[in-house]
DNA sequence: TATGAATGAGGGTTCATTCAT
DNA sequence: TATGAATGAACCCTCATTCAT
């Protein structure tokens, strides 16, 4: 009833302490699902990571799949913030622009790199088979027209820009999947512009 | 061919029907695994769909990896026997050659839509936590190997062959995933030789 | 319908490959029975070790249960009789008399060893569980009152005859329990006779 | 004791519930286990008896065969521990000393019926296929040991000690597990000694 | 009569979720 | 609010038994 009345200022307090807490148990449910992957990951064993009872977690997610689900979209929100810094001030040279979104985005591969694989591991099935990937692909798009604007100073007219985008990150993608499958290191912006510079075959003069 | 035809009959029908009966819980399993992903996906449910008792499905796979398993390595195997065959009487003109191979991918990822759909949905999880994947591996190595064959015609020298086709058929995969997430048609032939064809970005002159 | 009216002379001879098969079908169940124990023993691998289809041997024994208790109790019938075949001519002398029912018990346990290492080892729940017993336990009883019959010529009053013989073959079983599970030979009878010669403890005059 | 009293208390209480519950469970396993013997008893029934969940009884027993060992462990465990104490102060008599023995194993029966029917009913099996058995032998060794001391006393030279004991618990076990077949009272101590004082047979003058 | 593929109840086990403390 | 013991539905798998051939 007057629940509310008497706690407004520990409420702040409380408040701070709760973002903590999720947080926490948020870090703990990103090293438990990159380990064991979504389904063999127990709350038991998140629980026990971020140091809390299993009834606790319960406290901040309703169920195991919302715990994973708020992860994710946290995670990938974060990453996205990040990855549209770079298109804040991007230089006027195009080709200076595309090799600063490709080093960014590189960089931020390595940096969410656990939560990368993770996701790589998990994620495409709720791509094919519906999930929550309505926001994720908001996302996506929204870096996608970015860089289109960015090619846009390539002036090239035969291609829609939004879908070259689509291709140069679709190769980026390629190597960095590549690489991570392989174990072996991400690779470097400048092999990847050489590619993008010339044509990957001609017709025999 | 009728050596043992006395007896080799009647052996020979029991291996007809039990071989129908692999295929049917093969494609029940398909349609199961498609709907709700491995993990999701009950053996009650795959018995239902093929019209079998579940004991029947562990008389043909020992278990439910087992089944998984067969399932995706058969197709992925049939899947590579035909694509192989492009390559079997590649034109002369390295340009149509490279043509051939992907309007024949194409073709190949139509007619086993729903297996490729599934196979995405499920790839990384067995990506990462090991498995069946060496002879998936082998199969794609030996297409690269052989897509790399084709390229050698253009004679390239500043970049391997094996990368180049490495590089292609990633955008062409970059490509064939956006379409079926999307669910949009697959992209036509024409389109992926002309993004091939020139260069993606320039120097501004 | 007419079905039995011409086959009345073959009918004879179905009899006797009828209990040929019968035969086959209990030596393979105490090999797997033996092997396995009866709950680990599946009617498969019975029907594998004898050779005929699961099938066939439900033509024979309505159960696995049946099965295991048609072997018991006839395996252990012709133990019973072979057992009794002792006590046709006994010797005057009771202590030869007792020697030679010593002795012949032992070799028979050599002879059914297999059967005996099965019935120690599934039996026992039966006996306490409340199983088929009552035949079994007719067979022993008839065994120690001819032992009793034996143990008379001693002419001990103080005790029961019937109750001696149920102390010594106690003491018989012992030792011969005692070298299955050692898996060390089985005590000889002059051994044995030498124990039950003397009493086992005295008064310290 | 009361060192860490602050917070090993309620520690000390969840200890304290946890063993009450388990010993609870333990019992409703030896209710059922006795009625059905191992294999037929299910976790379920075991549950239902013990008024819990399936799932309760895996957190404190992760198996099946787990809790059956446990059981059995413990209760010989136990029985062999107040065993013992009758050799602790044994009457310099060895005659009485060994009244005392049989008396105090016999009563020691009588206080762990329920546990010794079951054990008998599934004794063999595990002695064959196996198991836990060692430290149930080295119980027993231990026992036969210290009897072997207390017939010491007869300085019995033709036999040793050790064969003496193993034969005179074997007519103990005899004359014991007959009673509990025959649902018959136990043996009185007086009539065993008697038995034990005289030769069972001799020759004839 | 003999076969053996098919059956499906029932087993042991797991783990997301609840709720009394 | 935090706890974690208890819950029980649901899973994978086995195998005695049936029955069409």
């Amino acid at each position: 009833m007057n629940k509310d009345s008497k706690i407004s200022r520990p409420r702040k307090r409380g408040q701070k302490i709760r973002e903590t807490h999720r947080r926490e148990i948020l870090e703990a449910a990103l090293k438990v699902f990159s380990r064991k992957g979504y389904h063999r990951a127990s709350m038991q064993e998140i629980a026990a990571e971020a140091d809390f009872a299993v009834g606790t977690i319960y406290r901040f997610f309703p169920s195991k799949k919302a715990l994973y689900e708020a992860l994710v979209l946290e995670e990938i929100s974060r990453f996205h913030q990040q990855m549209m810094l770079v298109f804040r001030h991007p230089p006027d040279d195009p080709l200076e622009a595309l090799k600063a979104v490709i080093s960014h985005r590189l960089q931020l591969v390595r940096e969410h790199f656990s939560f990368i694989r993770m996701y790589l591991a998990e994620l495409w099935e709720a791509r094919f088979r519906g999930g929550f990937v309505k926001e994720i692909r908001d996302y996506y798009e929204e870096y996608l027209e970015a860089l289109a604007g960015v090619l846009e100073g390539f002036g090239r007219r035969d291609i829609s820009n939004r879908k070259l985008a689509s291709i140069i990150d679709g190769i980026l993608s390629t190597l960095i999947v590549e690489a991570i499958e392989n174990e072996s290191p991400l690779p470097q912006t400048e092999e990847i512009m050489e590619i993008l510079l010339q044509p990957l075959v001609w017709e025999k003069r």
